[in-house]
DNA sequence: CATGAATGAGTATTCATTCAT
DNA sequence: CATGAATGAATACTCATTCAT
């Protein structure tokens, strides 16, 4: 189709005044809805505009694809993921690793249940796999931030806990969206033990 | 056309040529390859039935719709896994709770990595409610039936032993699509080992 | 896709801009003169599109399905025809009975020529019983004021003659596409004596 | 397609063995159940097969194609039309105009209801325009004969009132078909008595 | 910038018909 | 002849995206 594009990559606008900021959170907002309700594919660019109380024209105004759109509000989630890991590693220094390994438990499930979209974006099939690696390994890093902060002492597979502790993120997402919620609520905090347990022992063992 | 749908609930035709047989066994496996491939949603009827190298009309001779062509193949893969659970089952009499638990995980990690289909198709977000929650049983059914073989012994709670092991699952299969392989694969060792850990727990407290 | 039909009902949507409601009216056109040409079922919303210089997505922005389609037109169709008789009504006051309904009688003839997609869209398989039913009465009370109209005297059999004039609109439709024009013509004049003749007896009758 | 068929006109296979009789008898009823059912666009080779629990391959043994099955019913069902038409006149010889001309319009009545396809079948847009004059002409000349059996000294324009009975015939099978049987009757008995009343007087004119 | 109409390639599905067994 | 599998053109409908106003 648009061939005479060429090198002019496609990029979000960046609304210079108030009006248009609001405009796209507003439209991010509800496309984080529309995910969450209908899955990626879906989800329509007409359904986003009509949720958003907004034209299709404005949609495209500001995310002039599907997949930026997408991609947008993954950034943003991602951010605020971020961002809420960070604000956990400040406020761990006396902690056990055990009790702040819990504490990002918690956190990922609190950030699942407020924002439903996230595994949704997460899962997508079309993300570029430097993307995707470069985004799993700064959470890594940011959870590894917070058991060291907690317990400077612990030994080099902190990476390996971290990356346990980010595989428990899935099976929270997942969980979330299970029918039977009582059964799988028990084996959620069964996990959570089990983390604790892991950590418990990795402290010791220094 | 279509003025008379009427209530006819649209049902898999089995065939009854040898001819028709074969055929049904060719698209499926087809259809396993594509929607591992690109997703559920992505996946076209046209593509499948090209992968198979047969018409698009004969693949509806057969499969009168998508979500029935991948419910079938849904089916077919949990009659395997389940399938393989019973064996392991059978195969299970002396070992330990903890060593039955290790072959079950493994098991499902060898599954996965033969049907990689099969995380796409139980994920599909119109699976009916009932139907999934019944799958699920089954399954934890299944697993329960290979620790308790193990170990007659164990206590109540191997229905929450049964729900980690199929939580791992999900783990399992995630896992084989993420990039970072090398790393990822410490972390399912390790996440087998604490399995391990918290089946001999179990075992021991009684 | 189509994943979530949900319940959300179809409807036609109005054009908001002039550009859109002019389309609207080209688009009915042309769908009523490939109605009139090819049949209901033989129609195809491509040839629709086609036959009013649209494309297939400008069809569809309006009319959602091709029963909506054909029922929007059927329903305009009928307005024009009730608005007719009602004119009718108004204009028959010093009549006889037997004038004003050969009057009926001619412009049912004339209505027939004019939008011959009428008999297409009314013989419709799929229309609802309801609605069906509620068209017929509505056209037969109309008819029933015109003859009261010129003949307030008229007694209560008046519900029978618009019956009778409602079952001759159905042979002027058919007679229409008849080939042999000619002797059909003088069949159609006779029914139209007939008619005279059964009413200027019922006037009588008082 | 098929272009190398040439001359070769495609024709209804005469079976030769009462197997093969039988065999068409079953496949022209079930048409005839599901042209009633469906219309003829909605109507399916493969339902018209099942109808007839046969199979489509057997269906398509001996009518090579649905217009030509169609075609075959739909002359069947003129013979037997015109058989009961013929057997009127031969018992009609004392009657008077007027009450032969009710005993046709009974037995149109009777004739739709017994056959309920025929109007499906008369109505089918593609019969060759000469086929269908023919038809009506034959029609014609066998309502005639009946009229002129039990009247010889009726007038010429017979041709007309003929063709007023068959135009009746129409009103008879869509009445048949509407929802409002009660008082859609009652016009149906004022219709017959209007043509009583026309044809007494048709006699008596002489 | 906002709006909503226009576009058309793409998708699931149907069905008459042919053909191998 | 009977059977049912194979075929593919045709059809209704969707949706991301572009563009005129």
């Amino acid at each position: 189709m648009t061939s005479q594009k060429s090198s002019e990559e496609l990029k979000t606008r960046t609304p210079k005044r108030q009006r248009g900021h609001d405009r796209v959170v507003v439209l991010l907002e509800a496309a984080a809805r529309v995910f969450a309700r209908k899955g990626y594919e879906a989800a329509t660019m007409t359904e986003i505009a009509a949720e958003a109380q907004s034209s299709i024209g404005s949609l495209y105004q500001f995310f002039p694809t599907k997949p930026l759109l997408a991609e947008t509000l993954h950034i943003d989630r991602l951010e605020r993921l971020k961002a809420g890991l960070q604000n956990l590693a400040e406020r761990s220094s006396g902690l056990s690793a055990a009790d702040s390994g819990e504490a990002i438990f918690d956190a990922l499930g609190a950030f699942i249940e407020e924002f439903p979209e996230f595994p949704v974006l997460a899962a997508r099939r079309d993300i570029p796999k430097d993307r995707k690696m470069r985004s799993r390994a700064e959470l890594k890093e940011l959870i590894a931030a917070v058991l060291r902060r907690a317990e400077p002492s612990i030994s080099d597979d902190i990476t390996l806990m971290s990356g346990i502790v980010l595989e428990l993120l899935r099976i929270a997402a997942a969980v979330a969206n299970e029918p039977d919620a009582k059964e799988d609520q028990r084996v959620v905090s069964e996990l959570r033990l089990m983390l604790r347990r892991r950590l418990e022992e990795a402290t010791s063992k220094t």
